[in-house]
DNA sequence: TTCTTTGCAAAATGTTTGCAGATAC
DNA sequence: GTATCTGCAAACATTTTGCAAAGAA
């Protein structure tokens, strides 16, 4: 949601260079690979499988998904649970982390080391290493905060 | 995993006056209902609907599920999603939050107010005021990190 | 030419829904 | 007695898998 005005693809490598990974690991560089990538270059935030596939006419649902695991391996690729629904993927070349609100569904990505003053406290605490890379902090948002204030019990 | 050794109904009222709760909505308190809630009762640690649904025979899993969702309106009950797999269900009563690894799958319940410092440096930094309720929050735990260490690249 | 990848259909997983009969109040 | 709840079967959403045909190297 107000993950457009990050660059996409701030660290990720250049999609010829994408290209070439898939080359070195020996797997072939199909179009429906070439296809997959190249949406996912062009994506603003994360993509669920779906949404790509309807990008893509002629693409199958379940290569789409095949694909996305390859790439996933080859760590071009990741994915997000954003609540409930499917998962949605991006490049993984952006150090990104997520936070929703499961109040109204807002959801934000964050640079990770705005938040590694809390994720110090916690891996201290608990003695788990937090990241919020494939499963996003929840919360709830200002907006929804203030809603419930308005509803407050009087 | 390591919830067993926390009383599992903590705060949560006595059998008697949930059920008590329940009647006071308007809403019957079947044999299939009672049987969900006492299994929860004596559940250590959050229950998969599918489990209940094994440990209560002659039970279906459509009325378990239907049952928790209105023992969750009802407020006696809530779920939580530890990484992939069915959500688990447990007594609302106690105030605890998850924290999983999503290496090895440990996951161990807390008492909130052990990282309220943390929470308080997220929401101040992003906005949102976090609970890890439902979803957990997901790290590694330093079984897994050491594992990683010995794996170091040399 | 050979091994990989695709498309389609079907299965798997977790959860929800429709409906006729059983049950609580 | 009547509205709610149950069991069963079927639908649903998301993701995975089997297999023969198509495509990359």
């Amino acid at each position: 949601m107000t993950v457009a005005h990050l660059a996409p693809a701030l660290r990720a490598p250049s999609f010829a260079s994408a290209l070439g990974a898939l080359r070195a690991r020996g797997m072939r560089v199909s179009t429906a690979r070439r296809q997959v990538l190249a949406e996912l270059y062009t994506a603003e935030g994360p993509v669920s499988a779906e949404a790509l596939a309807e990008r893509l006419p002629g693409s199958d649902l379940a290569s789409v998904y095949r694909n996305l695991v390859v790439l996933e391996e080859v760590g071009l690729v990741r994915h997000v649970h954003l609540g409930h629904g499917p998962g949605r993927y991006a490049l993984a070349g952006t150090a990104l982390e997520f936070i929703t609100c499961d109040r109204c569904g807002a959801h934000e990505a964050f640079d990770p080391h705005r938040i590694d003053a809390a994720r110090e406290l916690i891996e201290n605490e608990l003695g788990y290493r937090p990241h919020f890379t494939h499963f996003p902090i929840v919360g709830v948002c200002t907006a929804c905060q203030d809603k419930e204030n308005g509803h407050a019990h009087s």
